[in-house]
RNA sequence: GGGCCGGUAGCUCAGCCUGGAAGAGUGUUCGGUUGGCAUCCGAAAGGUCCCGGGUUCAAAUCCCGGCCGGUCCA
């Protein structure tokens, strides 16, 4: 969508000067009070010229930036908010939080609930993967985390805070007045912004080549391609904090504004030389003409640099090359350390899939740079960095470095096998193609330029294509996909039916012990039941519906299981009844089946705060499911559980038991329970609802959960670990019994004992002597056998019969029924030359003919003639197998002796 | 969630394509060489060829299903 001129000709610019010019380069229009400026100041239309400006050289560090940003807007009436976690946990449809509205949606945004303060301001640490390709390379250009300033005003149609001539106007106030530029120097580039649903016009704040903010007005919805208005009209500005510090610094590259005397260190630590100020500083300031994708701008870049200093290209080229390294070493081991400490947990799936790709990517640059410093060593000295204005990188500290070390264990396997696969491969005659770099990669994880570089040692010259990912990306993009489409438990006619009845009132959490209730029947048809109020939880929370029964006129009908549609139970019967709307019915849930329910819902609260406890803030729930038997949770956790540890886990939540903890359900704003418990209440899933329901397990857990509880820890009763298992990389699976199932458990246990061991002719005390006797028995007469075996080979060996046919030796041996001892003899006896060992023995009519023959003979001559005797079979080389039916032993003997006399061998 | 690769001696793996007597290196034990160690020489022990089914006269090998591990993509 093309915004009409008319929004961007704001009050503001008029009032104040401004000229609505366009860039003579891009031809986007921009407002400036420039009037002999021609382009829109935004790279790539203009160099990095900022660089030379004595404007703003406040030197701010990132830490400085921020506060002053935040500082700023605080004093014209925002209040700051602090930053949520790096991995946007509060919703489902990102991994990643990759900027400050992202805090703020879609329940803030779309006016379901009111925002944490209006206006507020914070800076959000984000994190993109979009560009890391091109991270080093670009000098700074694009980073995989960064901050985001943002400050937000939620204009409701009743409540007006601020719109664009205000923002605009703050925008100029912070550049002039806080960071001393020159306001004939600030350019506000015509935009249009789009993302997350949200639509709406923008300004680009450019400074000397550098965008320092983008002001965006959110005001449409997009839904089915139409742009419609929205409610709320927001203000979602993005200042790029680093952006203001380097400006401020006016540092040879980016990544030296950010990270200060940490670019030295590194250089050091990775044993590289540093590289020149004034070489890096001219790099930078034509970064702007540097397409990624297009290899030759990268060229051009570098001609270019050379020719301004004067320098030879090659010597540029290797320079800039071994900068760019550091520098995305840099940037990774600070995003690594974000998401660590936010809680990310390395795995092959989902958002633990793309830390570890971040990690990888860092080893494989160490590895190129030929150091063997640990990665988690520098990740230290980041900690060390950003642990000030990031407390959760101290708090998570140890698990940060624990975990950096075991991938980089994990990886360093990984390349050990490219040796050898590399072997393989060069020693393989045919030549090797980007067909082997791709399957390596795609199955093995093995990065092509690995190989590449492997091969190159041993003389094989293999070119890695500059678009190899997009490759392997293609690959995958022909996979069928296969939609899982969720089996529903109730057909599609009667949802239809149901959805537009009124919510059914909840008893089940009016009182979550209650058996019994009365309730009126809005819709019965054939087995499916809603009524007005009920005291069936209907499946949800990876809790199952209840059962239990409807009582009418004194008939009881099962109800088999209960679920919802939306705010609606339906009753699911195990036979057809057809109610009147408005009769009145009871309802008896069967309290057994939903009270187990009931304490293995609470025990997975309490063993998943215990494994937080003991583990660490990584552990996270990734699944769970109750049943009456058993309950089962996932959790994340990045090496197996080791025996104590599960003991410990187990431990606790009996301790917490016995401590007879209050459990209390209760509703709160969402924005109020994220801001007072943090994110980690949304564990077992996000609601889709302003106002959720939290469950405290008093001092020990507080969950968002819609489930029903027992009321105090105690009544869970015990709690028993019955396994664990890692289900995929990174994810444990933990299943337990709760209350009576302990008993029930322990019985399952003590059959199998007791049926083990009157197997076994012993009592289960005595049962672990036994166990060993019949070990050291079996071992003894697995002696005994080979001792016989030897002793009958010698025996048969010196027993048998040979004839000498036609220079052949030809031994035929008496029937065997140890094959071992069978194969044993034939072994020695055709170590000799010219010898043919025939075994032939009966099995189920037919007869089985086993030969064997010394080296100089093949085995192929005499299977030929069986086979022309009615035998199948066959062999090769010095032995044969043949069944033959309908001959006698006599016979096959004769036809073997006739083959060696017409010297068929 | 989808794709690909793998599972053989305590360990690292070959054999599988093209079905036909289960292998190598390393480690272990014993013996020899040596004043002793390293080294070297010789021998032995060590196997559910991941599990289940199918095809076949015959399956580590081919086919189907499952389990486990790795890896790529989302």
């Amino acid at each position: 969508m093309k915004a009409s001129e008319m929004e961007y000709r704001l009050k503001f610019f008029l009032d104040n000067g401004f000229q609505r010019k366009e860039c003579k380069v891009c031809k986007t229009p921009f407002w400036t009070l420039d009037r002999t400026r021609e382009d829109c100041a935004d790279i790539p239309c203009s160099d990095y010229h900022f660089l030379d400006m004595k404007e703003g050289s406040l030197n701010w560090s990132v830490s400085e930036s921020r506060k002053k940003f935040l500082e700023f807007f605080r004093k014209r009436g925002h209040e700051i908010i602090p930053p949520k976690p790096v991995l946007a946990r509060w919703r489902e449809d990102l991994y990643l939080t990759i900027a400050s509205i992202v805090d703020f949606q879609p329940y803030i945004t779309s006016g379901l609930v009111p925002p944490p303060a209006n206006p507020l301001v914070i800076s959000q640490p984000c994190i993109r993967m979009d560009d890391v390709d091109n991270v080093g390379i670009t000098f700074g250009r694009h980073l995989t985390t960064f901050e985001m300033g943002g400050h937000h005003a939620f204009n409701y149609p009743d409540k007006f805070v601020y719109w664009k001539d205000e923002t605009v106007s703050y925008a100029k106030e912070f550049f002039t007045k806080e960071l001393g530029i020159s306001e004939d120097l600030l350019n506000f580039k015509e935009s249009w912004w789009e993302g997350g649903g949200n639509a709406g016009p923008s300004f680009e704040v450019t400074v000397g080549g550098l965008e320092l903010a983008t002001l965006v007005f959110m005001q449409y919805e997009i839904s089915a391609g139409d742009y419609v208005p929205l409610k709320l009209k927001i203000v979602d500005t993005g200042y790029g904090i680093e952006r203001i510090a380097w400006f401020t610094q006016k540092t040879p590259t980016a990544f030296h504004a950010i990270y200060g005397n940490l670019v030295d260190t590194f250089f050091d630590k990775l044993g590289q030389p540093r590289v020149d100020s004034e070489l890096l500083r001219v790099a930078s300031r034509f970064a702007g003409r540097i397409d990624p994708d297009n290899i030759s701008t990268l060229v051009e870049h570098r001609n270019l640099v050379a020719k301004a200093l004067g320098i030879p290209v090659d010597v540029v080229k290797d320079e800039l090359n071994r900068a760019a390294r550091i520098f995305q070493v840099l940037d990774h081991t600070k995003t690594v350390a974000l998401m660590l400490g936010d809680g990310l947990v390395p795995s092959s799936s989902g958002e633990g899939y793309l830390g570890r790709l971040l990690i990888r990517r860092a080893l494989r640059t160490l590895k190129f740079l030929g150091t063997d410093v640990k990665l988690s060593e520098l990740v230290k000295l980041q900690i060390n960095f950003w642990g000030y204005d990031f407390p959760q990188l101290l708090r998570n500290r140890d698990y940060i470095l624990d975990v950096v070390d075991v991938e980089q264990e994990k990886f360093q396997e990984l390349i050990s096998k490219t040796s050898s696969l590399s072997e393989f491969l060069s020693k393989s005659k045919r030549s090797i193609g980007l067909e082997d770099l791709v399957e390596l990669y795609d199955s093995n994880g093995i990065p092509p330029d690995i190989i590449a570089d492997e091969l190159r040692k041993k003389g094989i010259q293999i070119e890695v294509p500059h678009n190899f990912y997009s490759i392997v990306a293609k690959r995958h993009q022909v996979a069928p996909l296969k939609k899982d489409k969720d089996t529903l438990k109730l057909p599609e006619h009667i949802i239809n039916e149901v959805k537009d009845i009124r919510a059914t009132e909840a008893l089940y959490y009016k009182d979550q012990y209650a058996r019994s209730f009365d309730a009126t029947v809005l819709l019965s048809k054939s087995k499916y039941l809603v009524l007005d109020r009920t005291l069936f939880y209907p499946e949800g929370g990876g809790q199952l519906g209840d059962q239990g029964w409807i009582i009418l006129n004194g008939d009881r009908v099962r109800v088999v299981d209960t679920q919802k549609v939306g705010d609606i139970v339906v009753h699911i019967l195990d036979r057809e009844i057809n109610l009147e709307k408005g009769m009145r019915i009871e309802g008896e849930i069967d309290w057994e089946r939903r009270f187990r329910l009931m304490r293995h819902h609470t025990a997975t609260h309490v063993v998943l705060a215990a494994a937080k406890k003991l583990l660490g803030d990584h552990v996270w729930q990734a699944g769970a499911e109750k049943t009456p038997q058993k309950a089962r949770l996932d959790i994340t956790h990045y090496k197996p559980l080791t025996a104590e540890e599960i003991r410990k886990i187990e431990d606790m939540a009996n301790s917490v038991i016995n401590d007879r903890r209050p459990v209390r359900p209760f509703e709160i704003n969402r924005v109020e329970a994220e801001m007072k418990y943090g994110v980690s209440i949304y564990e077992g899933g996000v609601p889709n609802k302003a106002n959720i329901r939290l469950l405290e397990i008093e001092g020990w857990d507080v969950e968002s959960c819609g489930g029903t509880h027992v009321w105090n820890t105690g009544d869970i009763g015990a709690i028993k670990i019955v396994k664990t298992e890692k289900i995929q990389d990174g994810i444990i699976r933990l299943e337990y019994v709760a209350g009576d199932m302990v008993s029930r458990y322990a019985r399952e246990l003590e059959d199998k004992l007791v049926n083990v061991s009157s197997k076994l002719e012993t009592s289960s005390d005595q049962l672990e002597m036994k166990v060993e006797k019949l070990l050291r028995e079996h071992q003894e007469a697995k002696n005994l056998i080979a001792y016989y075996r030897k002793e009958a080979l010698e025996l048969l060996s010196r027993s048998i019969q040979e004839r000498s046919i036609n220079g052949i030796r030809l031994i035929i041996l008496p029937q065997i029924k140890d094959q071992e001892l069978e194969k044993e003899l034939m072994r020695r006896l055709t170590s000799q030359s010219k010898t043919l060992v025939v075994h032939i023995t009966q099995t189920n009519g037919e007869l089985r003919v086993d030969l064997g023959t010394s080296r100089d003979i093949d085995v192929k001559g005499v299977v030929e003639r069986l086979k022309e005797m009615g035998g199948k079979g066959g062999g090769r080389g010095t032995f044969g197998s043949m069944v033959v039916a309908n001959k006698s032993r006599e016979e096959i003997i004769d036809y073997i002796k006739e083959t060696i006399e017409r010297g068929g061998l």
